[in-house]
DNA sequence: TCTGGGGTCCTCAATCTG
DNA sequence: TCTGCAGATTGAGGACCC
């Protein structure tokens, strides 16, 4: 699905329908995750600092990305595929590779063709969004089908020509060929797909290391044998915060990493793993990137034994002119530990307090969020009198409140102290109007559409 | 008021190991 | 026992993707 996270904006939002709406971090640091068709009109897109979206759309509306939902939905988009095909391989929560050969679901153009279509009936009627379906015999030209089906529609290559199609195309198109690739070709004279081909797997080779050469040039010629994986293990768990303001005091910087590595226990321990290779991430004023990292013994998840690491690699790392990001990863993955007995006991009671800590935490960003904060911009919220709606802003101790549903028209605004006794943060509602049971999907609550590019090898 | 967050894969150099 | 070598592992960085 094309414009995922601002495509289920609109379509919870009847007010947004139609209008630019940008997704992505408000604060002075943030990024565009996604900006609607309307907002890209303005020149808006992906990965584009917030600031510079607003100087050109300074009238669309801004959100804060509601990530519960966009997941929801995805859940349900890949229940949809997973019907289809066990292949199922999804590439992010608003796109897939489906293998439709692998369940005999397509054999030939003619059957593709339909198996696609039904698939768009059918996500519409779960989510009420719109998917977009890329059909070819392989992962690469099912990919380029799709982003060339998008908005709303179906491509299907035929076998016999890809070579043609790919031909004219820029060396863009192709997977892996980002802009330092891209510049790396053009300095050699290489800007079109037909170009790489001609200019031989040697040269490709010699411009771009082994791996990179060789894939390239069998991109360019159309040949991609990567077959669906349904199960991909995680490699490496991570996390990592940009500040608002850079950070000086080396002793905050101490305090946010060993706060990180506590983050990143907790998800690495949610996901029932533990790994080998702690990896420390800061980021300079001058948006300098460095890592550290140090390969333990065996496996771990303990928190004690990850902060110690952590506050090892640190030590190394001069961090005098201000540090603008920390991330603290975990690599090395297994689903067990083996944790050196030492570290294990002296770890415990350590633990133990994290742990306390962990529980603590949601009590204490409760208060140590000034109200005003909880107020996020996008974000559902229920009033005692109006009924649902959501958060067009808030500053100077108000938050404006638009009270309408998926399924009402365009709601009225309102404005309130930020402390009004009658409003509460609430869950967002289903995109589609639940149905009975016995109508397949529609158990989640969800409202995006997710990029889908299903895949029929040898079609 | 430039440049998020969470990943994957590749390359290269240094070091370890058998 | 020593040496040389190949391959594996480790650590750092870069590119790319959504």
């Amino acid at each position: 699905m094309d414009a995922f996270y601002a495509s289920v904006e609109q379509a919870s939002k009847p007010s947004l329908r139609g209008k630019a709406v940008i997704v992505g971090g408000l604060g002075p640091r943030g990024v565009v995750a996604t900006a609607s068709y309307e907002a890209r009109v303005f020149g808006v897109h992906s990965a584009m600092p917030m600031a510079q979206a607003r100087r050109l759309a300074p009238n669309a509306a801004y959100l804060v990305p509601r990530f519960g939902i966009y997941r929801e939905i995805s859940d349900q988009v890949m229940g949809l595929l997973r019907e289809l095909s066990p292949l199922v391989e999804p590439l992010s929560l608003d796109e897939a590779f489906v293998d439709l050969e692998a369940a005999g679901a397509a054999w030939d153009e003619q059957s593709a063709r339909l198996v696609g279509a039904k698939l768009r009936a059918d996500i519409r009627a779960a989510t009420g969004l719109a998917g977009s379906v890329g059909l070819a015999a392989s992962k690469m030209l099912a990919k380029i089908a799709s982003e060339e089906a998008k908005p709303d529609g179906l491509v299907l290559i035929e076998p016999g020509t890809e070579r043609a199609l790919l031909g004219p195309m820029s060396v863009r198109t192709l997977p892996g060929v980002g802009p330092a690739t891209g510049d790396h070709l053009r300095r050699a004279g290489i800007h079109t797909v037909d170009e790489i081909a001609e200019a031989g797997e040697d040269e490709l080779v010699r411009l771009l290391g082994k791996a990179h050469g060789h894939a390239l040039y069998a991109m360019a010629l159309a040949h991609d044998e990567r077959p669906v994986v349904a199960e991909r293990e995680a490699k490496s768990v991570s996390v990592e915060d940009t500040y608002d303001v850079d950070i000086h005091d080396r002793v905050r910087v101490g305090l946010e990493v060993q706060r990180l590595a506590d983050r990143c226990v907790r998800r690495l321990r949610g996901a029932g793993l533990s790994g080998r290779t702690i990896v420390l991430k800061v980021r300079r004023y001058d948006f300098s990137t460095l890592t550290r990292s140090e390969t333990l013994r065996g496996p771990t998840d303990d928190p004690a034994v990850v902060r110690e690491a952590a506050a090892r690699l640190l030590d190394a790392v001069d961090t005098t002119g201000g540090v603008r990001l920390l991330g603290v990863g975990v690599s090395g993955l297994a689903d067990y530990t083996q944790e050196d007995l030492f570290a294990q006991a002296a770890g415990e009671r350590v633990e133990q307090a994290a742990e306390e800590g962990d529980r603590e935490e949601p009590a204490e960003e409760r208060e140590v969020v000034p109200v005003e904060r909880r107020w996020v911009a996008g974000h559902d919220v229920r009033h005692v009198e109006y009924g649902h709606g959501w958060v067009q802003g808030s500053g100077l101790g108000r938050v404006t409140v638009r009270f309408e549903t998926p399924g009402s028209e365009p709601g009225r605004v309102r404005t309130f102290r930020v402390d009004d006794p009658g409003l509460e943060v609430a869950e967002p509602l289903p995109l589609v109007a639940r149905r009975p049971e016995g109508s397949g999907a529609g158990t989640g609550a969800g409202d995006e559409g997710s990029g889908v590019a299903p895949v029929v090898p040898g079609a």
